[in-house]
This record gives structure tokens, C-alpha cells and sequence, in this order.
DNA sequence: CCCAAGTAGTTGACAGATCAACTAATAGGG
DNA sequence: CCCTATTAGTTGATCTGTCAACTACTTGGG
């Protein structure tokens, strides 16, 4: 028995999807033009410089940045082309990888917050009122937490940053 | 002179980004388990399904799921393939063709919006109050047409659904 | 009537994402 | 101590999206 969606949830819906597809589209456009790397790149950039020795094992990196671990492989792999991120073994599991962030990846991240940070007020944060910025964080935050119970545990990880101090990382 | 962002400010925007990317995620997967495509073709079944005659001119329909032309080519004859949908030539406009929902591809919007439904229920509106999804829909709205305002005048017919009457199509 | 400019749509090359299969190393129960 | 199950990470095939170039048609000014 489907319980469809009311006229007014079908609202919400649309406009929930017409407003996070181009919202990710615009912030691409705007991040690529200004500096050379992507959102994705960008937020992947920010997590390595954000850890501790700027550098994160692949799979916490994985995770915090939502990525598989045959993405961010891949991901990897060009920005270590780049020069951006180097890898280096680990010495306590041979198995694993270190990814480190550069130098020249750590100015290339400075140069293009600006253009990131600019595009996120003008296009999300300006056109609300205080209070509908506030109501956004809560609304998607709980959205955030409800999906995360949902999958695996450790997808938790990724709202760290949300509020609150960071859980102990799981391994 | 950039505005940095506050400590709340980065909680929110780093919410969006969790909250948007995960539940686009776990949509697509709720719905490619159950039905045999993705949520943007969806999308672009559902268009043609509420327009008059379950048909559209390409650009229409472009506009209307916010595809580029090209990505909407690529899309439609993968579609056509699978016979979900058929082109067929315009009188009035010998370059136009229309795309035209096949009575497969409506059964199979019909068998599949169950699916989507209860997976935008499941994990967008029920973990939020009543008053919530208000606000979000609220909140989307003005994003929306915020981002609308900055492209091209016609991208606002993407809005058309989100309450109010529809403006007259631009050609 | 003609010609330039614009519009509709397609195409093919390329970049990025996904998926399944793979190697290599660790962990943990017997 | 071994053997299986699990975890870390990579790889290559395939699919989807983007971009720029292209054809074909329409429009509107002179």
C-alpha cells in the first residue's frame, strides 16, 4: 500500500531536488573556473588537510570524503599526477597507504577556498534568512544521522565534523 | 577580502553536502534494486509523463530535467534502446523530434514509483517533523529560484511544478 | 529572395564513476 | 602454528556525463 506523496510533499520533493542538483552544479562551475581541481577533488583536499601530518590512510579517507575505495583509488591516482598528494607506505599495516597532502596541494587548497567559500554564501547561505540557515543545518543533519544509522557504522564518521567531538576512529 | 565562514556556518554547509550526497546515493540504490533504471531516467520519465500526449520536444524536456542537450541525446537513445521511449519527427519544426513515453516505458514509471516514493518517505520526510519539511520546502524553494535568477531566464520553468500556476513556455 | 545568425539536435572524443575481479596482508579460531 | 575469513587497496572493463564540433533547419534583415 504506497502512501503517496501529498501535493505539498511533492513540492517539497521537487524542489528539494531541483535545488541540490543545481546547487552542485553551480558550485562545480564556479570552483573549476577559479582553481585547477574539482568539488570533489576539493573536498578530498580538505579532509587530508584538515588530519593530523596532513594525511589520512585511503580508507578513512574514504569514508570521510563518501567516496568507494575504487573511486578514490582512482581519485588518488590524479592527484598524485597533479602533484597534489603523494602516497607512502604504512609501517604498521603493510598492506595499507598513507595518503599524504603536498606542499603545492596545500597552497592550491588556500588559493581556492575564497572562490568555494564565496560560492557557498552567495548561492546557499546569503539568499536565506539566520534563521532558515539554522533550520537548513538541523533538517539535514537529521537527514544526515537517519542515513547513517541506516548503512554501515562507521559511515558516521563522515559527520564528525557536524557538531560535537569527534568519535574515537574506529580501527 | 573573503567572508570566511563561521564555525555554525561550516556545520551547515558541511551538512548539505553529507545530507545531499547520501541521500542521492541511497535513492538511486533504493531504486535500481527495484526498477530497471536510474533516478535521473526517472526523472525524465516522469516529465514525460505529466506532459500533454506523454510527449515533449527535446528541449523541453532538457530544460525541464535540467539536462544539458547533449547528455539529454545520449539519455534518450538509451532509452529507446530499451524501448521505454520512442522519437518521433516535428510537423511544425522539421530540425524538432519529439520524445514519446512508450505504454512499456509508462508501465514501467508506474511499477517503479512506488519504489521511489517510499524511499523519498523513508529517508527525506519522515525523520523530519511536519514543520520541518515546511521549512525545507521553503528553503529549497528559495535556493532555487535564487540560482534560477543567476542562469538563463528559461531555466525557471524547471520550476514550474513547485507551486503556482505554469508560465507560459518561452517558444 | 537571399544570406547571416541563431536554434534543434546529434555525434565522437575524452574524463570521471561504478562494478567485479584481483593481489596482498592481517587477524583470529582451532 | 596454520588455515580461513576479512580487510586494504588496485586494476580494467564498462557506463555515464561533458565538451566542442558538426549538420540541418528556421528566422529575420536588407
Amino acid at each position: 500500500m504506497t502512501r503517496w506523496l501529498s501535493i505539498e510533499e511533492q513540492a517539497v520533493w521537487r524542489s528539494w531536488l531541483v535545488a541540490t542538483s543545481m546547487m552542485r552544479e553551480r558550485l562545480s562551475q564556479d570552483q573549476e573556473e577559479g582553481s585547477g581541481f574539482s568539488v570533489e577533488e576539493y573536498g578530498l583536499l580538505v579532509q587530508l588537510s584538515e588530519a593530523e601530518g596532513r594525511r589520512l590512510r585511503m580508507s578513512s579517507l574514504a569514508v570521510l570524503g563518501l567516496y568507494s575505495r575504487s573511486r578514490l583509488s582512482h581519485s588518488i591516482s590524479r592527484l598524485v599526477d597533479k602533484g597534489w598528494v603523494t602516497k607512502e607506505p604504512c609501517d604498521t599495516d603493510r598492506r595499507g597507504a598513507w595518503a599524504v597532502l603536498t606542499k603545492a596541494g596545500f597552497e592550491a587548497l588556500e588559493a581556492a577556498a575564497p572562490i568555494h567559500i564565496e560560492s557557498v554564501r552567495e548561492h546557499l547561505l546569503d539568499p536565506l534568512t539566520t534563521e532558515q540557515v539554522a533550520q537548513l543545518g538541523q533538517i539535514c543533519a537529521t537527514i544526515a544521522e537517519h542515513l547513517c544509522s541506516i548503512e554501515g557504522a562507521d559511515t558516521a564518521l563522515a559527520l564528525r565534523v557536524m557538531g560535537g567531538p569527534a568519535p574515537e576512529p574506529s580501527k
